[in-house]
DNA sequence: TATCTTCACTTTGTGGGGCAAAGTAATGAA
DNA sequence: TTCATTACTTTGCCCCACAAAGTGAAGATA
């Protein structure tokens, strides 16, 4: 009927959903950036990204220009976990839906 | 940009989620045929069953015909909650999408 | 009656992980 | 040299998902 036992752990915990969203959406973003989005104390925020960086589904980039700054984006594996993700969120809006029948018993 | 802080925890979790979607679907089921379709033991479905009930989320039904049986169906709270839930998915989905633009900086 | 099964549920224990708070190294500014 | 900022680590707490095993009630079977 739907495949909600296959959404991915790692992904499916609200920070880091909230994470991905966002690098789904542009290509690099700072830590700076992400911190302002997201309202994460640094400390939740770098787990996050390190769960996310050892999982391969985040490249890193470290720089100094004025400041350090750290640039975090998707990497191929993870822009396609993603795309499965949101493939069973369509899922789950479909079936959740009134009007959905699936195969009723009863 | 979307407000994935604002997913219901009570909801955001793989096994309510497939019970809320199902509830959502189909206006009662029974225990089997929730155990059937999440493939979740006896005790982690009752547990999840139990916290969507203290939440006053989930209506609980029962009566005996040949043998003991249990239904359950959303209530109206609980079908409120999973819509705002569903509206939060959605923002996902357009956000996460790539060709979105959410006012990028760089 | 005694036994068995099914159903729905409880109890117990374990491990994992989210989260906040505080501390730290590196860098540049004042 | 003092301070602020950035990105990160460490520590500790607490919640909770999950599995496994046990329980009581009801009917079926013999």
């Amino acid at each position: 009927m739907f495949d909600f036992d296959k959404l991915d752990k790692v992904i499916h915990e609200k920070g880091r959903l909230g994470i991905m969203t966002l690098l789904a959406a542009r290509q690099s973003w700072s830590f700076q950036d992400l911190k302002g989005e997201l309202e994460l104390s640094d400390g939740n925020l770098v787990s996050h990204l390190r769960t996310l960086h050892d999982h391969g589904y985040v490249a890193v980039t470290k720089e100094i220009l004025d400041r350090p700054q750290t640039s975090y984006a998707l990497t191929v594996k993870g822009r396609k976990q993603f795309e499965g993700y949101l493939t069973i969120l369509e899922q789950i809006l479909r079936v959740g839906r009134p009007g959905f029948d699936g195969g009723a018993k009863g």
